[in-house]
DNA sequence: CTAAAACCTGACGTTAACGTCAGAGGCAAG
DNA sequence: CTTGCCTCTGACGTTAACGTCAGGTTTTAG
């Protein structure tokens, strides 16, 4: 599973890139933008992805939904787009794991209270 | 536990809310801007508040970390300012709940992406 | 009485991830 | 060849919950 460019492999533009993870063909390339992806360019200058390109935006969605920002995600992107990874990157990780855990609780708490609430409402209307 | 308010009652300012409820002076006006919070006046005109306002603007905070916005929050507030409530107002509940833990669900498939992530980076250093 | 601390009303600044518009070129079909 | 869709580069607009600063009044501590 080489993350070189293989001289075979079918290039896309961005507009299928866009379609195929489901976001605007400005986030795109908002995120090359952002330094989270790169693209080649053909002779006139449109940009050229690889289908990898597509999981990359949608696992970027899932970092955004996550509360990650582009800055955040491009620190840790060596993490999965080679094998290499030094102490300070793991680390970062983890805090970052660490906070969408509080988040996750956060938001539990929540969503608990407003059951509460739905429970007094419905019984006492 | 009326809402009422008590004559009796020890008045506090803005300053005390604010860090009873460990929020800004500034978030506590902000509040009051946007229809979340009322305060009497001072013949000076300082905002005087009950108790009660601390409690609130920490759940303003958990309702805000939850991504509700400020609008949602005030359609809501006569759900449990007052036991009135009608249908449109308890389905609101429901709609915000279920976002919420559809929230929670995409954070935690995050977390668990971010955990993969971990494990392979932690064997494969 | 005085100085510090707290409060007041505007009103402009901030941030992130895009949306949107303008004006211009590129590409496959018929 | 031209029609229609796709793409390009700027560059300004948006939104929410405040931050921050200015300039002035009020309350409190000593």
């Amino acid at each position: 599973m080489s993350v070189t460019a293989d001289a075979t492999e079918r290039l896309i533009r961005i507009g299928e890139v866009a379609r195929g993870a489901g976001v605007s063909v400005r986030a795109v390339r908002y995120y090359e933008q952002q330094g989270l992806l790169t693209a080649e360019r053909s002779p006139s200058g449109q940009r050229l992805y690889r289908q990898e390109a597509i999981s990359l935006v949608r696992f970027f969605q899932q970092m955004f939904a996550a509360g990650l920002t582009s800055r955040r995600i491009t620190e840790l992107l060596p993490c999965w787009d080679s094998g290499h990874t030094d102490a300070a990157q793991r680390a970062m990780l983890r805090v970052e794991r660490d906070r969408i855990q509080a988040r996750i609780e956060d938001l539990e708490a929540a969503r608990d209270r407003l059951d509460e609430v739905i429970a007094i409402t419905d019984t006492h209307p």
